[in-house]
DNA sequence: TTGTATGCGTTATCAA
DNA sequence: TTGATAACGCATACAA
């Protein structure tokens, strides 16, 4: 009962391989009724024609890799479902890879992905902003690449990114006009892409209030929850900043924890404004100020430019850019709000 | 310089296709110096053995597929974590499907994975808790699947769970030691699996406590945000319960949202706990108690159970059970605590 | 240790 | 509209 092929059907209907194949191919031309026959007959026996053959045969997979940092991420997991939506909707499926943001996780999981598994690929990406050459192999492979998020600048792939500059400056901007003087700047990279723009942005910002920058209010924080906190309990006590800039939401909570354990009031104390897509950040204590990126959005993005690629229809080296949405909230502004219905 | 296979390279080489085969496959006798040259060769053109080409060959995909009804929810983007990194380990890859709680969807997928492309399955379900024969198909298909959290009771496959009556139970005894004697059960749909456990293991701890069983006390809500904001409006309003266990932790989101518009105060009004895996629930305004399963564990431990079958040992029928634990906080406590360094 | 030949399950080309 | 046949790229049984 188990093994049915097509060589299986044909014969219990007394047909060629060559029409019960057809039966299952949108185009070809094939007498309705034989067709229903041959359905229905497959329908029975729980035939589906064999993944692995027809790609053989058709040379493409109908399948896309998604490449993260992180899952058990709010920004993340946003992203990858709006990338699964669009992907189940023309038809592929979607392998997912997670590199735990390490950068030779990423080199091998490509390198595994040249072999004709994928069709094309989603990546945000774990190393450094330059040199990464070894992705241009993919493109002999004709096997498309699209970056969101977290790029590499030296690879000229379409690209979804959030506008971090901006952002940042905005945020930025406002902490300054919230009174603070001693802006911290909580970044995990430097090098990484976005921690780069990111501080450009802060920067910049200080810079056009006429605050001067100072190196050692950019703080090298971890991936290692622990290590983080006590990198940051130093600086709280040590350099005392006013306000905080967390470049990403992982750096914001364990800024919070710290401050709750050391007794330090947010706002009174400190101001906390953080890049995060935290769905609960109005219900924190206190709410936090957010840059809030359309997660979703940018995985719906990335997806549509990689089926553009895919399906031909490509200008080759798009770059789109989505806009953040800073909330403040009672983490900066002191201001005391009732949370709306779901957090806007 | 692309379309590098296996004939260009043995061509190159002159060696046969088989020799070159050979280099690739752990076991088989090759010469160590032919071997060498063969990988080397191989390097340069960046050759790799065609996946679909030796899955054909071979009959297996080294792929498993992992089925869930949401994403962008912590318990689950732990569990699919889990999971992703057993597999890595086991040198398999990982699909992934979303069905946004929507029994038919969880239908389409399976139905597309008869066919050959994964090894295996892993799944929590959408779908209610009784008559899903059509899931034996699979076993017919020799293509084994393994339950995590939310099962279906009348498949007889391995199931990874956590103890959610007990868990229940111990929550609604410390509502009611808290001093509740009016307690709602938020459930989203009563014939799932988790709700009809969890709402036993609530009822159970009313009995025991000689408190009476209501049944306008059990609030279905749904999987929308903005209705389950009406209904619980609604019910706190009117019913005016003082104990609330959330049985998931979307749930729990709303009441807080729906207290901080009301003005409802927590927990001296409502005491509040939640089956919840958020990690920040110490940050919360209150700290909310929650009861945390070991999601990423409930996943390392499905691909486990998975992996057994795929690799022939499994007893068959095996049903593992981790504990949750039940973590008071302000929400039900009133009692303003610390948060620990990352919310123990 | 290496080479030859066959088949894995499809689909596409061509002829009927 | 249908059927015969070759080819997709690889891995193995068997022969050398």
């Amino acid at each position: 009962m188990d093994r049915v092929d097509i060589k299986r059907l044909a014969e219990k209907l007394n047909l060629s391989t060559s029409t019960v194949s057809r039966a299952f191919r949108g185009n070809s031309d094939i007498n309705p009724e034989t067709k229903a026959r041959i359905l229905s007959m497959a329908k029975e026996f729980n035939y589906q024609p064999n993944h692995h053959a027809s790609n053989l045969r058709e040379k493409k997979s109908k399948t896309i890799a998604i490449i993260v940092p992180e899952l058990a991420n709010n920004f993340f997991s946003q992203a990858i479902h709006g990338i699964e939506r669009v992907a189940r909707e023309k038809g592929y499926h979607t392998l997912i890879y997670v590199t735990d943001d390490e950068y030779q996780k990423e080199v091998t999981f490509i390198d595994k992905l040249y072999n004709g598994r994928v069709d094309g690929i989603i990546m945000s990406a774990s190393g450094e902003a330059n040199d990464h050459q070894y992705l241009n192999r993919l493109d002999n492979k004709h096997i498309p690449l699209v970056f969101f998020d977290r790029v590499y600048d030296d690879i000229d792939v379409p690209k979804v990114t959030t506008d971090d500059y901006d952002s940042s400056f905005a945020a930025t901007r406002h902490l300054i006009e919230m009174g603070c003087k001693e802006i911290a700047f909580l970044v995990i990279n430097k090098s990484l892409s976005i921690g780069n723009v990111r501080m450009q942005g802060y920067r910049d910002a200080l810079k056009a209030a006429g605050i001067e920058y100072e190196t050692e209010l950019v703080i090298d924080c971890t991936n290692d929850y622990d290590q983080n906190f006590e990198i940051l309990s130093k600086v709280l006590q040590e350099q005392r900043p006013d306000g905080l800039l967390a470049s990403v939401e992982r750096l914001a909570i364990s800024s919070y924890y710290v401050c709750h354990h050391l007794g330090i009031r947010i706002p009174e104390d400190i101001k906390i404004v953080s890049f995060s897509s935290l769905e609960i950040a109005p219900l924190l204590n206190p709410a936090l100020s957010t840059i809030t990126q359309p997660a979703y959005e940018l995985g719906t993005n990335a997806a549509q430019l990689l089926f553009n690629a895919l399906e031909g229809k490509a200008p080759g080296n798009d770059h789109v850019v989505l806009n953040s949405k800073l909330i403040p909230r009672t983490s900066s502004t002191g201001i005391k709000t009732t949370p709306g219905k779901r957090g806007e």
